[in-house]
DNA sequence: CGTCATGGTCACCAATAGTACGCGCTAATA
DNA sequence: TATTAGCGCGTACTATTGGTGACCATGACG
């Protein structure tokens, strides 16, 4: 089922499986800083460090949590290099691309509709 | 700028204004019980309690709180009908609409890689 | 021996978000 | 007179999130 049906389908509730996935997707890049993470990964960083050097404001525990829950979701993959000391490295999946390209779209939108701050 | 020319300028910090419109977005789209609420007026739902008969589970005082935000976001608009008793109808704005339909590959996608529940 | 870098974890606290439930207002209706 | 419809608001409580700063293990380096 789709968005452009729904309109003409009134009699269900509105908690089905379309309106979870949309949720899903829509909380997993709508969280604090995971768009950020994202973003920093989309431009080259690939180390913990890196990364939160270059989320400027995130603390080491949420960017922890958050690359721990894209990595649940396979948005991103880690792999641990055995150097001393150990290196940890995240690279996006195919997945995490694809979300990237696919919410390329919400940037547009919120630059011609300008939204207004403090929500 | 968009997203794909990201990747190739490591230069510039991640809290910019693409990120901050990427957030924006996602944020509000992401936050709870919001996408329901789109979704019930797209189907067609206008009045407040045809919304939260639609919407299972919503509290007045969360759909109130989201009414109020999207109207501010001007994703939708309020217009008081002076009957009595007093009715209030909501309808989507051209922004809300193209939304919506911005958001829906983020329903194929979800579909596409099953998100893992419980985050 | 002290200390640095790496990649985190843990305990604690504050702020935010969400829930439950009752109240208010008005005029028609039973 | 009591109740209902319609649209929320107010208060109180709980749950979830986020931030801070301390801490840990390892081996190299001075």
């Amino acid at each position: 089922m789709t968005i452009a049906e729904l309109s003409t389908d009134s009699a269900v509730l509105i908690d089905d499986e379309t309106c979870r996935l949309f949720r899903a997707g829509a909380e997993l890049a709508g969280q604090k800083w995971t768009a950020a993470v994202l973003l920093a990964m989309a431009r080259g960083a690939d180390r913990f460090s890196d990364i939160r050097g270059l989320v400027d404001g995130i603390s080491d525990r949420v960017l922890s949590a958050r690359l721990k829950e894209l990595e649940r979701q396979k948005l991103l993959a880690r792999q641990v290099v055995p150097t001393v000391p150990v290196q940890v490295r995240y690279t996006l999946t195919a997945q995490g691309r694809e979300l990237i390209t696919i919410l390329q779209p919400l940037v547009t939108w919120g630059a011609r509709w300008k939204l207004h701050p403090s929500e």
